[in-house]
DNA sequence: GGGCCGCGGA
DNA sequence: TCCGCGG
């Protein structure tokens, strides 16, 4: 979002010029605006921490690492919890704070690269910002809608930025509004598939995206017309609030007196170069003003892990070395999945010096020989204590052991990864799950049908050019064995529609929005029609453009609040619901039959039945621990109770008793979710894999199918390794 | 009582 | 190797 300079084009244009160009949606060398989304999941780690028990969605919930209460959930923040808050403070301010662990990563990042994927989909044109965030360039796909759609008859989905969806002229941000379409099928998407709650922004730049999707939250999206650009970005309390103005620059621009972001769009260019430079000077009143013109930079797998721990001490050798070989023996086990090659190890610490230096971080880095990174990614058992071996000298260049240390950080970070053999990008790995050693032999002999695979996006396939064809390539790489099967819940809609039927997952719980078992919206899958089948893509393109069937007027449709809209985009495509944000229920008379025997109202039916769990009360004890070594104990007691607790709640609904119903994404509605709980790991992994089967087959080019069949027959085991589902993210071992 | 990441540029 | 940015 801040890397490329960029006058926009030649003229030096002024903000309030650009707002009047823009408003044709074209630039001064006649170029069209991009249309950017931008998606942010909600509180994250608390609702991954949700997924993964249910019982804690009912209750107010914090994930702590260390001391700290990094995200907490919406519940959470009603009472006065906040992001980033001290685990005192919180529990201050919230006594029946309900407190989850979250300094393991792991099912943060997998669940982020699921998203990522499923993004990809539908694009190749997306950009991670963290784990909660995906840039999607969208440029491209509202195009070609376009075509096929009747302007006349658009409308936006969601919230317009300080304005009326009413008033809005809709024919004039026609790309805008197909844009906001886009985004709520992805979003619907995100829901149905991964159970996750998404906000969204849609402007004309990865800035302005960004920005506007803050702007409703939570499980909310909001598109941004270009006049309104000045405004929101007027509307930011200081220059740091501008993403890519971080602290330190914000200081620097206070010495220059410059407090606000009006401030820095009119400060002297010269002053501020003398302070950042030249180019960093420029890029960063141009944020001011709301231009951005850096690109969507695909995804790439990650150029480093790394893995650390923080401590009150550390102070002997033998107190690092044991440190530092759990952190290499985690992350050893990361890099063997990856599947690429580590070719230098960093080792960083942080010393407790006695003035308040705390921040300060020192590391030393070193080439890992060759025979060693092979080990490591063979999971050869002696590649740890070679690496340890490394990483203490690399420590023993940083530290006089003689002289005594404290050190409150280690951590170990590989990089340099070196893709194995062929071009292949290892994003697959992140995104498929599928063992390098098997994608490897299954590549050779199948990888054929336009580069086909089963591993994933690769690099061929972002160079294509048309976005249609791209997204059915790209759909069938990444989710052969995705969709699911619907003929649980509804009819599997004739197999006159095979690509209207990948199902969805997933049920959550009466209090929470809760992912219908339908199929997703249809609109996302007429853009990846199998380009080979004419047929099917002329029948497709009949039903013109817009969401909205004719009996729906779509000013009205617009006027609606925008869980409604997504609710009925779902219900004319399935006859299912869409649960939006729950908080914002007015507008509800005018979805008649829909919504209001679809909406859920998580926080009216919650309370009441809901009876206490114990896992609201398991967590006082936290409140008195202050000892970094011995927090242990405690939490792992908390997690007994919270999974305790949710195993009780199965046995209640088992019994009948009128429970929230919470599942597995992946379970039909049918089968009792919280029967199939209690099914030990492996047998919930083949039952999962069985109902996948009976789906019936997306159109896939024979050999692929083949091939998946043959997997299936042969090799039962496999199909746990090939799953999609969640579960392997939580399956023990 | 500042935790656990990952990126790019100087 | 450090710094500053992002989540
Ligand atoms: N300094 C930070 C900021 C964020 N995160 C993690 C925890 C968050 O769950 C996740 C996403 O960050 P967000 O800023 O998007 O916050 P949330 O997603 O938790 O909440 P919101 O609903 O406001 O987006 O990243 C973190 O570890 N450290
Ligand atoms: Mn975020
Ligand atoms: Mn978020």
């Amino acid at each position: 979002m801040d890397t490329d300079e960029e006058g926009e084009d030649d003229c030096d244009i002024s903000a309030d010029l650009l707002d009047a160009s823009a408003c044709a949606s074209r630039r001064a060398g006649g170029a069209r605006d991009r249309v950017i989304l931008h998606f942010d999941l909600d509180c994250y780690y608390a609702q991954v921490e949700m997924i993964r028990n249910p019982a804690l969605r009912t209750k107010p919930l914090g994930v702590q690492q260390k001391y700290i209460i990094v995200t907490c959930n919406y519940l959470a923040r009603e009472l006065g919890v906040t992001k980033l808050m001290s685990l005192k403070e919180a529990l201050e301010r919230c006594p029946q704070l309900v407190i989850v662990k979250g300094e393991d990563l792991t099912c943060y990042r997998e669940m982020s690269y699921r998203v990522t994927e499923l993004l990809m989909s539908y694009c190749p044109l997306v950009e991670r910002l963290g784990f909660d965030e995906n840039f999607v360039d969208a440029t491209e796909l509202v195009e070609n809608r376009l075509k096929d759609t009747d302007i006349s008859s658009l409308s936006f989905v969601g919230h317009i930025y300080k304005h009326d969806a009413l008033a809005v002229d809709v024919q004039e941000h026609a790309r805008l509004a197909l844009g906001s379409i886009i985004a709520a099928e992805m979003r619907e998407a995100l829901w149905s598939r991964l159970g996750l709650t998404s906000c969204a922004g849609i402007a004309s730049s990865k800035l302005m995206a960004k920005l506007v999707s803050g702007t409703f939250k939570p499980n909310q999206q909001t598109a941004l017309l270009p006049q309104s650009t000045a405004e929101l970005m007027g509307s930011l309390a200081g220059p740091c609030k501008v993403p890519g103005i971080g602290y330190r620059t914000g200081e620097k621009l206070k010495a220059l007196g410059v407090l606000s972001v009006r401030a820095l769009q009119v400060a002297p260019l010269f002053e501020l170069a003398s302070e950042f430079g030249e180019a960093t000077a420029k890029r960063i009143q141009n944020l001011a003003y709301g231009i951005d013109p850096s690109p969507v930079t695909p995804a790439g797998p990650p150029q480093s892990l790394s893995d650390e721990d923080s401590f009150r001490k550390i102070s002997t050798v033998m107190e690092v070395e044991g440190k530092v070989r759990e952190l290499l023996s985690c992350l050893m086990e990361r890099m063997r999945k990856d599947g690429r090659l580590p070719q230098t190890l960093r080792l960083t610490l942080r010393r407790s010096t006695a003035l308040n230096r705390w921040f300060c971080r020192e590391s030393r880095q070193c080439p890992i020989p060759h025979h060693t990174a092979h080990r490591v990614v063979t999971g050869c058992s002696d590649a740890v204590p070679q690496l340890v071996s490394i990483a203490m000298k690399l420590f023993h260049r940083l530290v006089d052991v003689g002289e005594g240390f404290h050190l409150t950080l280690l951590n170990v970070c590989f990089t340099n990864l070196q893709a194995k053999g062929s071009d292949r990008n290892s994003i697959s790995s992140y995104l498929t799950h599928t063992p390098p050693t098997a994608a490897h032999t299954s590549t050779q002999g199948q990888d054929m049908v336009g580069g086909l695979s089963p591993n994933g996006p690769s690099s061929r396939t972002q160079t294509r050019t048309v976005a249609g064809v791209k997204d059915t390539h790209k759909r069938k790489e990444l989710f052969p064995h995705t969709a699911l099967s619907s003929s649980f819940s509804s009819p599997p809609s004739s197999s006159s529609e095979p690509l209207g039927q990948k199902s969805l997952p997933q049920a959550v719980q009466a209090h929470t929005p809760v992912p219908p078992w339908r199929p997703i919206l249809e609109h996302s899958d007429e853009k990846r029609v199998d380009p080979g089948d004419s047929r099917r893509a002329s029948v497709l393109e009949e039903r013109k453009g817009p969401d909205l069937p004719p009996h729906v007027d779509p000013d009205v449709f617009g006027a609606l609040p925008e869980h409604i809209q997504m609710e009925l985009l779902a219900s004319f495509q399935t006859g299912g619901s869409v649960p939006e944000d729950s908080t914002e229920a007015q507008g509800s008379a005018h979805t008649s039959r829909f919504a209001e025997q679809l909406t859920v109202h998580p926080n009216r039916e919650g309370g009441s039945r809901h009876r206490e769990s114990s896992v609201s009360h398991s967590n006082h004890s936290m409140a008195h621990n202050d000892d970094f070594s011995t927090e242990h104990a405690q939490n792992e007691e908390l997690c007994r109770e919270g999974q305790r607790s949710e195993e009780r709640h199965a046995m209640e609904d088992a019994a009948g008793v009128p429970v929230a119903q919470t599942s597995h994404p992946d379970i039909p509605p049918n089968v009792d979710p919280c029967v199939f709980s209690q099914l030990p790991p492996d047998m919930q992994a083949e039952l999962l894999a069985d109902w996948k089967q009976r789906r019936p087959t997306l159109k896939v080019p024979s050999k692929l199918a083949t091939k998946h069949s043959a997997a299936r027959a042969g090799k039962p085991a496999a199909k746990g390794s090939q799953s999609n589902s969640l579960l392997k993210y939580f399956k023990p071992s």
